[in-house]
DNA sequence: AAAATTAATCGTAATATCACGATATAATTA
DNA sequence: TAATTATATCGTGATATTACGATTAATTTT
């Protein structure tokens, strides 16, 4: 972002911030239905369902997890990953009470 | 996002991603509160509000703009912003939808 | 009409994101 | 043990984002 003045913002600014940014790109809410559903979790099986190569995948990985979205669990060389359903429940009752607050009344404009 | 593979993903993906994006900044969701609480709509006002120049304003204003989440009134010299009430609930549901597609049950890993 | 106010846009610098191939590392299989 | 498989990380190029000051264009005030 290039100096960014994400420090100016308060904590629950960053904080839903940090979780729309985590849904803000096409292959992560893709992955992220895929871990939703159960139709794959061991991350070789998401590469094949993606049109993306390992690499990029494993970053967008790396990127859900640092969000604390996710979580990977090493099963020997596989790795097997899954929704975090307590940050994931989380994440959806912050978003829900932003958009809940939305003042209807009198229009300003 | 350089060479970004948007287009080889859906189209609810990409609506989805594009409504988190708008929200993946805390400046954009500080702008976001202020107008849903109505504590600011011009656009002056709001640049009195946050740690940040007019043009950069400016430019997290067009940006949530054109993700349709907010519209701009033209009022003389000065401009007033508001949420579009039903791109804004749109906006909730989609993100809800996909929230909820959580399958719990017997875990994978 | 001239000066001041308001907001958008332009130009630009710094940094982040996205994507890939190549490589490294660790586990599994032959 | 050697070869293979699975995943993470490194390095890099292309593009996007964030931020600002300066400028522009349009209104409003003096």
């Amino acid at each position: 972002m290039g100096v960014t003045k994400s420090h100016e913002f308060g904590v629950k600014e960053n904080q839903l911030a940090k979780y729309a940014k985590a849904l803000a790109h096409p292959a992560r809410v893709a992955i992220l239905n895929l871990l939703a559903k159960r139709k794959a979790c061991i991350c070789g099986d998401i590469v094949d369902e993606l049109p993306l190569s390992q690499s990029t995948v494993s970053q967008h990985l790396k990127e859900l997890k640092e969000a604390g979205l996710i979580k990977g669990d090493i099963e020997g060389a596989k790795v097997c990953y899954c929704i975090d359903e307590k940050e994931w429940k989380a994440a959806q009752v912050q978003l829900n009470k932003f958009f809940d607050n939305l003042q209807s009344g009198a229009k300003c404009c």
